[in-house]
DNA sequence: CGAGTACTTGAACAGTGTCAAGCTTAGTGG
DNA sequence: CCACTAAGCTTGACACTGTTCAAGTACTCG
């Protein structure tokens, strides 16, 4: 339904306009950030957007430090964010993939305070904040749709600390792997089968784990027939019973009155 | 420098309006919303905000499930925030005093995500949030002030999860008192000198342990001379070596090079 | 003043971390 | 295209931190 109005818009939109830059994007309607806007809104939010940003596997799209000028949509690819502590240490704060938008974090301090490396050659639409908050200004949607995007990063944020709080390294993990199904299902690939981008020590750090034990903890899921894994390319064979362990539910006979 | 500035401008406005809202407000300079207006700018902030919300302690602000219509500038009090997962256990996600700003998380879903619940009688405004985007698209500064909120928030959110994520109890502990010390020194009361206005199960919840871990971790730190803890009273002995704690530099001999 | 909640402390235990060794894979240069 | 190398991964044995369970004490609030 809402599907539906989607396509009928984007076509009348595409009628009208020529198929570049957000308007050819099939991002638009999904995630990012013009979403629901009216044909002229749209063109002008195009108009800021500096897009076509290239970083390839293994560099920086930002560094720590660096002035805060622009957030980023992702068009396609895979990142990582991370802190590097006083000592050294690296702190994985996020994995990142199409559609979502890199950098909130930096509007506060005006520079960004982690880095963002791809894991993968990504593309990325750099959106110059000032502008952003500009045309937020003129098209109430466009600001409001903004302000749901930091809003759910806060809660992203505050459920990884519940998640780190609460949870067994086997929940953890499980709920990792689903986490990554759920955000490949959503943006049209398979949700059982995948490759992971990272390492084993990228999503123990991220986890509060150490690799080895993500390493057993995957190993195990495997023996007992969860999943599939072969290096970085993963299969989730039971994503139920990933879920109940995920939700710690898995104890006892199903069904089971408390 | 900074502050004198604020205060001459606090001047100037007392003496055009009223005393009254967000002019009498003595937080107006610090953290809450109209950060930085002009008196004209800050008298359109005053119209829209509802004062003197009042909440009891054990008292509820908002539930989960709430309708999302406003955010809350506390000014006076202490929160406490948490989320009851599926299988009804509580999941701490904050502590909030005065100057903070609740709420925020709810925006994305149009509904609040969490509880917040009073643990000290607490005085709160409540901005409709619907007329502070209004504004915000008639005041760049406020718009922009806000963005840096939520932004701090992310930023804090993700800061918890690296705390949880590669801290030990004592460090997790140290990180967390400190932090209480430090809002407290930035509101004018003692940094090294306070009530705790939680439970340590609240703090445990909070921080990633039990309880018992909590008790026995501050009966350490006592033991040590590094605080001194009767019931909820506590006083800070030494800073300096609890941050040494909690940036774990600890061991070895002071200055040793790497 | 009494009852319920919060807190402290001990002892045994479990889950992860640590350390170590060997294996696999991907990437590099000849 | 192959050999070499460094990085990534797996697995085992053991150590240690924090949890669990339990018992008792001390507050707080009605």
């Amino acid at each position: 339904m809402q599907q539906k109005v989607h396509q009928l818009f984007a076509e009348i939109v595409d009628a009208r306009y020529p198929k570049s830059g957000c308007a050819a994007c099939d991002l638009r309607d999904l995630w990012c950030l013009p979403k629901g806007l009216n044909g002229d809104e749209f063109l002008q939010v195009d108009r800021i957007i500096n897009r076509r940003k290239r970083v390839k596997r293994n560099e920086y799209l930002y560094r720590a430090g660096d002035p805060f000028r622009s957030v980023y949509a992702m068009r396609t690819g895979f990142f990582k964010t991370f802190i590097t502590s006083a000592r050294g240490l690296e702190h994985v704060s996020g994995f990142h993939m199409t559609g979502e938008l890199l950098g909130m974090n930096a509007i506060c301090e005006d520079k960004h305070i982690c880095n963002a490396i791809a894991l993968e050659d990504s593309e990325l639409c750099e959106i110059p904040f000032a502008e952003l908050e500009m045309l937020g200004r003129k098209i109430p949607s466009l600001q409001h749709h903004f302000h749901k995007i930091m809003s759910r990063e806060i809660f992203r944020n505050q459920s990884l600390a519940i998640l780190l709080s609460s949870m067994s390294a086997d929940e953890r993990l499980a709920a990792f792997l689903l986490n990554l199904s759920q955000r490949m299902g959503a943006r049209g690939y398979s949700q059982t089968e995948f490759q992971l981008r990272m390492t084993r020590g990228d999503i123990g750090n991220y986890l509060g784990l150490k690799l080895e034990t993500i390493s057993r903890t995957l190993s195990k899921f495997q023996e007992e027939g969860l999943i599939s894994v072969r290096n970085k390319h993963l299969v989730l064979n039971d994503l139920t019973r990933l879920r109940q362990i995920a939700e710690h539910t898995t104890s006892g006979t199903p069904g089971t009155p408390t």
